[in-house]
DNA sequence: GTCTATATTATGATAGAC
DNA sequence: GTCTATCATAATATAGAC
């Protein structure tokens, strides 16, 4: 027999499709992504999608802004829990771990390479330079550095998108490797989910 | 009284639409692009953009080999040309030069964030292996400055699409001048074209 | 080599029932 | 809160003329 339909408060729901569109645009892109490929990720009708959050491009802004609330909480947490280590090494390893919040990296990529685009490019621009603020000011990196750290995370984002880490070569083997700090094996663990 | 349509020869027209092509799918990427924006840019009609190339898609990858084709080029004049200084600092130079020729960099970051597209993925690894290998082997940089460096580009992409270097906040300018190495004035007017 | 016209499909969004 | 049905549009691709 089947499973009805679940009825979630909206609150919920909202998440769920958050979550579920954070993953598809991740993939796809924006434009590339479709209101029913996330409803059928988030197990409910086209419709409801696109009434719950009024449009796509809607969507895609509320996805722009959790991906970086995602991105600060891990950071403002790994800045507190201080264990002796550098702040950045602490920072590198928590960007590292959202790696396992699937399609977070990947839509922030996506974001960000659309700062052309009306709607779009403000929020992106907004939440690049929340980032910078954050590493620069709460973590304390110079200017220098906190643009080094930035930099490392764009190549992470992109070793990511394009899957080198799934790659036979060795030399896709030998870039993610030094991308993400040693720990290939660890980049493999959290990427695969 | 009206200009005639130019007749061109094959190997000029397919230039042409590549050329206007590589600076569209930068701006919008690929499904956020249009072959009729391409065409309007390229001065031609809808139809023959896509009659020329076949489908969008086979458009798309030419693009994309086109781009690592021009930096390709720019990396290896920059190593030829050996005037004293390091090498990295001769590919950085080169690789912000990449700037003024419109929209190759972005048609990049775009190709670099579609890894999960069957047709488009394996194009964009190969792509940035190529590019890595470059670095690497031609250069002769280590693993990890090769990888430093193209972290460096990566960020360079970000800020460019991001437009950041228009922004009048104080942040955005000090991240777009550490990205570039301190000449926010030349990233500026190469930006502007 | 290049255009106009058009077939075809896909997709975002709306209306209205339950 | 959620669905089904449907509208409207946009966009790729094709056919065929010049």
């Amino acid at each position: 027999m089947e499973t009805t339909r679940q009825r979630l408060p909206a609150a919920e729901r909202r998440e769920s499709i958050l979550a579920a569109a954070t993953v598809v645009f991740g993939e796809r892109g924006y434009a590339g992504a479709t209101t029913d490929q996330i409803a059928t990720a988030a197990g409910i009708s086209q419709a409801y999608v696109v009434r719950t959050f009024g449009s796509k491009e809607t969507l895609f802004v509320e996805v722009a802004r959790r991906a970086v609330g995602r991105i600060e909480a891990a950071f403002r947490s790994a800045i507190e829990a201080d264990d002796g280590r550098p702040v950045d090494q602490r920072l590198g390893q928590a960007y590292l771990e959202l790696i396992a919040d699937r399609g977070i990296l990947l839509a922030l990529l996506h974001i960000f390479s659309l700062g052309n685009d009306p709607a779009i490019g403000p929020v992106g621009r907004e939440g690049f330079l929340t980032i910078y603020r954050l590493v620069r000011d709460e973590a304390g990196l110079a200017p220098e550095d906190a643009s080094h750290f930035l930099a490392e995370g764009m190549l992470i984002n992109t070793v990511l998108a394009l899957q080198l880490h799934d790659c036979d070569d060795p030399d896709a083997l030998e870039l993610v490797t030094q991308a993400c700090g040693g720990d290939l094996v660890r980049f493999r663990a959290l990427a695969a989910g």
